[in-house]
DNA sequence: ATTGTCACG
DNA sequence: ACGTACGTGACAATT
């Protein structure tokens, strides 16, 4: 059995009048008269202290009156006629109702052609009809006609909040001696001055309500006045009757309008408080700002969090939760979604998610580089199968072409710029970082966001083996939560050559697709937030990975300089050197042969020059990757030494100097990465198209690509970075004494550790001792660790053993660790991120130790990872405070943020930049070590360094 | 599409 | 019998 659901109606147009004449003249701080609208603000916080109650309203919606003229002018030209024109000072304040309503996050509805009272009717007879009880808040008597219950249907009363009185059928019937039903035909026979409504001269409502107890109904009445007794009364009925019919039928409220929006949407949610303080500020409404300051008695006080959540499908209502058990979802229908090609039917979607307060949304571009791309359209979606597809730019760029009929793009984006950045309407988007940045190009700075993908990373990170089953991708969280197959990208606008932009289309193809993204995503949404609170997801979630993604975004907008005439010409003497090199490897070698080709290589070197060295792999193929060519080298193989420089200049050439000039996005001048915030299992972000996170920097060669990396003139690139985090995090995660002491003093950590292993510091044993705490961190093995330090694997196990020793509770902390892993199937960082391992039972010894490896090592990275997320998430508010929201964080690599700054500024961020990354970790986490953290700063990337 | 190699933290 | 450090992405050759 269905909760009961009771929908509340409110007459926003007949209360402003009321108030108007109640209240006195008030002006707000611009000189707007308010006086009106903070009589119907305080009579919405009143309905609105209710929203909580058990007898409250599950639903409500305000119904205003849209225009003055109505279907009643066509029938009757007098209709209202007679009405005055509102007061002066009252014409200011009716849009000022609608802001109001939209503060509070309440559905405003309002149509052209009918009246408000037609649509409460409607609504409450489509309410009613479901079973709901319904309270229309008005005192029009009109309204009264529909007051009462039909056997089966839900009750109708009415709701006079000025007088505070509930109105019921005994009520109606004390008022017009007639029960509701008959109202209507008392109403037409007294007429109304004030709506201009005829009914027979003469007749007052003493006599209307007399006539219709008298003869049962108006027709009767009518019928029968040739048999009254002869009076003025009886003369003017028949002489008026037809008047009487006419006024019948105005009177009468059209009770099957279309409904313009569900009923279902008008469920009742926390209201945001933010809005709302906006719009109390703005008109001077202090006494009631301060109440919602204090949250007592307040609209917002029981839920002043974000209400984050779908209305019909519900993903837990706060407060309403009890009411509405969750729905089963319809199967995913084509035909339901709506093609938007006027501004009337955009202007209701959006009408509509404002009501909703969620909606999915997803824009399709002409290509996949959000800082390239051209908008083709837009979708929503706000239930299932409630979508639509907007398209902006079909039909190509041929400005003779006939195009598809579409809502200018202009006029579309203006509509759709409220909803987007309202506090009050959570946007849902699939990767909707990508979605943020082609908007903010449009000048739209979407928010607040929920992203699903980042939602199932939060859960689910590591789930995929092989990246099979737990990817987060769209179609792949369809398939695996919906077990729906969404239309394949590929299918609509082909692949390969024979691909066309999205934007050639067809609309009615291009909407099947497109609204089918956002419904998904809508879904998804409702299946995997609820599970984030459930599933211990909601910390790094709200608190880590969500509040990252404007960030992240704005920073991919921002994007780097690089210097292309510098790149230009390091390709050119790479080019040089490759070609030199060539040859000399060729006439070393005796032949012409691909020096790229691995398999070319190899037999060259094993087969025909004799060199030592192995098959390797399945594929009985010569490995010659740089350990073997660095062997051969060292055994005096000078071929050896020419193809690993010719492979480092290809490698450099191709991957960066060239790549990066391909990059250089020619309407910004700058190149733009994009970040994946789910790219990583530990938590990580990374990095492509093009990849910023591995510009060489490790030999000197490589080096001169960063300095291509340049600051624009005036400016610096300032780089900060965590100093031996991971090293850092061990030392407190696993409680180690004498690391944590070592980085308390300040110690140059890999010495400290040779001491200890080897009793004295040099070169050789500082060297080993950083590649030991390394393999310390990655989960070390006896055979690993032998092979880097070129010993054997029981000379490695002997300094494992010693490390172990010398650093109690490094031991510790990788059994412990492994150990819950294998209990939970997942490990966690300081900040609760959790990542899962489903191999770690694996009967393959191979994929059990490796998964073994990576869960020792993924709390420290992950927990790395969340630190210099917190630290991003805070870096823009803190340099805005101290007056420096003029620089600008542009790239991330792991442990290091590099900005853009005017050169004069240095001296005023570093110590801000500073203090943001060393405190990032608190006040969550208090660390028993110091976060180093060391800032340079210069004309490029390579001399911030 | 997969493999080998190599750039980064 | 295997094949070793954790986490990534891009390119070129090869399938």
């Amino acid at each position: 059995m269905e909760p009961k659901q009771h929908l509340y109606l409110v007459d926003g147009s007949a209360y402003i009048f009321r108030a108007y004449h109640r209240l006195p003249p008030l002006t707000d701080p611009e000189g707007t008269p308010v006086g009106a609208v903070y009589g119907y603000t305080t009579m919405l916080w009143k309905l609105a202290e209710d929203l909580n109650k058990a007898d409250g309203p599950t639903h409500l919606a305000v119904i205003l009156d849209k225009g003055a003229i109505s279907f009643r002018n066509a029938i009757y030209e007098h209709y209202k006629a007679n009405r005055p024109p509102p007061p002066e000072d009252l014409v200011p304040q009716f849009p000022l109702i609608r802001d109001a309503t939209r503060a509070f996050s309440l559905p405003c509805i309002e149509e052209e052609g009918f009246e408000a009272d037609d649509l409460i009717a409607s609504y409450a007879r489509a309410a009613a009809a479901r079973g709901w009880d319904v309270t229309i808040v008005s005192s029009d008597k009109d309204l009264m006609q529909l007051v009462g219950q039909t056997p089966g249907e839900g009750e109708i009363d009415m709701l006079d909040t000025m007088k505070n009185q509930r109105l019921h059928v005994p009520d109606v019937i004390e008022k017009f001696g007639v029960p509701p039903e008959k109202v209507g035909d008392v109403l037409a026979l007294m007429g109304d001055s004030v709506d201009n409504v005829p009914g027979v001269f003469g007749v007052g409502p003493k006599t209307a309500s007399k006539l219709i107890q008298d003869y049962g109904d108006l027709e009767s009445a009518l019928a029968a006045a040739p048999e009254m007794k002869k009076s003025k009364l009886q003369e003017r009925l028949i002489e008026q009757a037809d008047m009487a019919r006419l006024s019948k039928v105005l009177v009468t409220l059209k009770e099957d309008c279309a409904l313009p929006i569900p009923i279902d949407d008008f469920r009742l949610g926390a209201i945001p408080p933010d809005p709302l303080a906006a719009f109390l500020a703005r008109h001077g409404f202090t006494s009631l700002l301060k109440r919602l300051d204090i949250g007592a008695g307040s609209p917002a006080a029981a839920t002043r969090l974000h209400p984050a959540r779908p209305v019909t499908a519900g993903a837990g209502p706060a407060e309403g939760a009890a009411r509405q058990p969750l729905p089963e979802m319809p199967a995913l229908d084509y035909e339901a979604y709506e093609c938007v090609q006027t501004l009337d039917a955009l202007d209701r979607w959006i009408e509509r998610a404002f009501t909703a307060r969620l909606v999915a949304v997803d824009t399709e571009t002409s290509a996949l580089d959000a800082m390239r791309a051209d908008l083709c359209g837009v979708s929503l979606a706000l239930g299932p199968n409630q979508a639509c597809y907007i398209p902006l730019g079909h039909g190509g760029s041929d400005m003779f072409a006939e195009k598809p009929e579409q809502v200018p793009l202009a006029d579309a984006l203006a509509r759709l710029k409220p909803l987007l950045e309202s506090d009050a309407v959570l946007k849902v988007g699939q990767n909707i970082k990508y979605d943020i940045n082609v908007l903010a190009r449009h000048g739209i700075a979407v928010a607040p966001v929920d992203d699903t993908m980042i939602v199932s990373f939060c859960l689910d990170a590591g789930r995929s083996v092989d990246g099979i089953g737990g990817g987060h991708g769209m179609d792949e969280l369809s398939e695996r939560h919906l077990e729906h197959k969404p239309l394949a990208f590929k299918d609509i606008c082909g692949t390969g050559k024979k691909a066309i932009p999205f934007g050639e289309v067809p609309l009615d193809r291009a909407t099947r697709y497109a609204a089918e993204d956002a419904d998904v995503t809508w879904r998804l949404h409702a299946l995997l937030r609820p599970r984030l609170p459930d599933e211990g997801g909601t910390r790094i979630y709200e608190r880590v990975d969500r509040p990252l993604i404007p960030v992240v975004a704005r920073m991919e907008r921002n994007g780097i300089k690089v210097d292309r005439d510098r790149l230009a010409h390091l390709s050119g003497q790479f080019a040089e050197a490759m070609a030199a090199l060539e040859s000399e490897i060729h006439a070393m070698a005796g032949q012409e042969f691909t020096i790229g080709s691995p398999k070319q290589l190899g037999d060259i070197l094993f087969d025909k020059l004799g060199y030592k060295g192995g098959r390797k792999g399945k594929s009985g193929q010569y490995s010659t990757d740089q350990a073997i060519l660095e062997g051969l080298a060292a055994q005096g193989a000078e071929v050896a030494t020419k193809v690993l420089e010719w492979r480092q200049l290809t490698k450099l050439r191709s991957t960066y100097t060239e790549a990066l000039q391909a990059a250089i996005n020619p309407l910004t001048g700058r190149v733009h990465t994009s970040y994946s915030l789910v790219g990583a299992q530990t938590g990580r972000l990374s990095s492509t198209d093009p990849n910023l996170q591995n510009i060489p920097i490790r030999t000197e060669i490589g080096r001169q690509i960063r300095d291509c990396f340049v600051a624009e003139p005036g400016h610096v690139l300032l780089s900060a970075d965590y100093s031996q985090i991971e090293l850092r995090l061990a030392a407190h995660m696993a409680d180690v004494p004498p690391l944590k002491q070592a980085f308390a003093n300040g110690e140059d950590i890999h010495a400290r550790t040779a001491m200890e292993m080897f009793g004295h510091v040099d070169r050789d044993t500082r060297g080993r001792a950083k590649t030991i705490n390394f393999a310390i961190l990655y989960g070390i093995s006896r055979w690993g660790l032998a092979g880097r330090l070129g010993v054997e694997a029981d000379e490695a196990q002997a300094m494992i053993d010693r490390y172990f020793d010398r650093f109690p509770g490094i031991q510790r902390y990788i059994v412990s660790t492994l150990e819950t892993v294998r209990e939970r199937g997942y490990s966690e960082t300081l900040f609760g991120r959790k990542t899962w391992f489903p191999r770690i039972h694996s009967k393959t010894q191979h994929e059990r130790q490796g998964s073994e490896r990576a869960a020792i090592n993924a709390p420290i990275q992950g927990t790395s990872a969340d630190i210099i997320k917190r630290a991003m998430a805070r870096m823009d508010p803190a340099l805005a405070e101290a007056g420096l929201g003029h620089v600008r964080m542009l790239l991330q690599v792991h442990d290091e943020l590099v900005f853009e700054l005017p050169e004069g500024d240095v001296a005023a961020a570093s110590p801000v930049i500073e203090r943001i990354m060393a405190e990032a970790a608190l006040p969550a986490v208090r660390l028993d070590v110091p976060l180093g953290v060391e800032i340079g700063s210069g004309l490029s990337w390579g001399a911030a360094h």
